[in-house]
RNA sequence: GGAGGAAUGGCAGAGUGGUCGAAUGCACUAGUCUUGAAAACUAGCGAGGGUCACACCUCCGGGGGUUCGAAUCCCUCUUCCUCCGCCA
């Protein structure tokens, strides 16, 4: 969430930026300002009650000490009312200060200056694109034909034991994915970060941190009785190792990777594009963490958007890069690049990634800090990205790579396959 | 799952109703000394709110209670440890 500082400070630059989200965040800022202020106001009477009955309870002490019980009780009658007051001050308080916060918890980052306006995926910018959009023969066909063909991923098995959304991958189509996940992790840790395996499940509390909670409360699987939350992304417990720490500037850049099945109730349509492997409840993926100096978070960004145009480069697919507008944006989010493979079987572009920059917007919610050199602190930048996410890149290349003989490998991926080929 | 014990500052660890945000040691930071380092010495060293800056307020695993006053007493939750049982 935004920071209160920030907001008094900026108001009309904020209100001004949101508007590329188009969010209307004047009613809302003005609020949060009201109530910050009731909250202080309320905080100051508390206090010089609280201060006023510490006094009092000492000098009792003192007195019962001096076997002045007397003067003690005379004291001690006094208090009485100091307590109804501190009572009634602190509930208000409370009050206020869970409304200050539900507040805050409604207003999304404010965008980066780069990100154009706009409403919706159409108003996205093509920054980049690069590779070759291979020919196919007329009679190519989608991966979810491709799969049965080559009986790699069985959709219909998987809808037998757990439901729709939740494919099984089958022999060389199981290996593949495998050989995937190794890959990815491989190229990452090779690029600097550093793996780590995390717990699929995560509390409430992880889910208010990286912003999950409270917006996006239906998109989760919630495991009722024990109050869990299955992850959506490993960007969840990833950037929650940090939540409530104070690190040094000297530990910067701080870059994780770390590959964990995703799972997402999307709840949403039905239809061509959501078919195979293109929308799923249970997915597998590789992410990127980072964080950094709020100097080089942007920098740090750029390096990540290399970092995965290289791996594309390797894999050969046909990609571009999109600047999202502002109504595209995640609530979260800055500034976010999406990459997008061309596959050629479907004639259209599948989000293979997503890198983002929070800026302090996590790391506020999260309370993740760092101590400067002359140890002031101050909030962290945090960042993430896919690298990559599974099912598309594989609808890419079972699509893209497709031959009369079979699915050729990507030769970066054969020594990680052990084939060449599936047929 | 059963029985018992514990949770205090970055770590270790004292503190069992008042002057305790909290001894002491280690670690850390700065300075002195040294060619440099180490050692020694000196000083500093938790977090949040609040203030121009002070003052002041809150926090001893979380929540609630008793009391004029709680790290200390009571209730409850969570986590960890030991023993037994079960188990990949």
């Amino acid at each position: 969430m935004l920071q209160l500082q920030v907001i008094r400070e900026n108001k009309d630059a904020i209100i001004n930026a949101l508007k590329k989200r188009n969010f209307d965040a004047k009613p809302v800022l003005e609020k949060v300002l009201d109530c910050d202020e009731k909250r202080r106001s309320l905080q100051t009477k508390l206090d010089s009650v609280l201060a006023e009955s510490n006094k009092l309870s000492k000098d009792i002490g003192f007195l019962f000490k001096s076997g002045k019980a007397d003067e003690a009780n005379v004291l001690k009658a006094k208090t009485t009312s100091l307590k109804e007051d501190s009572k009634k001050l602190s509930d208000e308080l409370n009050q206020a200060a869970n409304q200050l916060n539900d507040l805050l918890y409604q207003i999304p980052n404010v965008p980066n200056e780069t990100v154009p306006a706009g409403s919706t995926d159409e108003d996205n910018e093509e920054v980049f694109r690069e590779g070759v959009i291979p020919e196919l023969a007329s009679n190519a066909l989608p991966h979810w034909e491709l799969a049965k063909k080559y009986d790699i991923i069985d959709f219909e098995l998987g809808v037998k034991i757990t439901g729709a959304g939740f494919p099984v991958y089958k022999g060389k189509g199981a290996r593949l994915q495998r050989a995937l996940i190794s890959y990815f992790l491989d190229k990452n840790v090779e690029a600097g970060y550093t793996e780590m395996q995390v717990p699929h499940l995560v509390n409430e509390t992880s889910g208010f941190g990286t912003g999950q909670l409270p917006d996006k409360e239906g998109q989760m699987y919630h495991i009722g009785e024990d109050n869990l939350y299955l992850i959506p992304t490993a960007e969840v417990p990833i950037t929650n190792l940090f939540r409530n720490e104070i690190i040094s500037a000297k530990d910067f850049p701080i870059c994780y990777t770390g590959y964990t099945p995703c799972f997402r109730r999307e709840a949403g349509s039905y239809g061509a594009h959501v078919r195979g492997l293109n929308r799923l409840h249970q997915f597998d993926k590789v992410e990127i963490v980072r964080v950094e100096h709020p100097e080089n978070s942007y920098d740090a960004l750029n390096q990540m958007v290399e970092h995965i145009k290289n791996i594309l480069r390797e894999l050969k697919l046909p990609y571009r890069i999109l600047r999202l507008c502002g109504g595209d944006l995640g609530f979260t989010s800055a500034l976010t690049f999406d990459f997008e493979v061309f596959s050629t079987a479907q004639d259209r572009w599948l989000e293979i990634s997503s890198v983002s920059n929070f800026e302090t917007y996590q790391a506020n919610r999260l309370k993740f800090r760092f101590k400067d050199e002359n140890g002031k602190k101050h909030l962290v930048h945090t960042l993430n990205g896919s690298a990559l996410a599974l099912p598309r890149v594989l609808a890419g290349i079972l699509e893209n790579y497709q031959t009369e003989n079979g699915i050729e490998i990507p030769e970066v991926l054969q020594p990680y396959c052990g084939f060449e080929r599936i047929d």
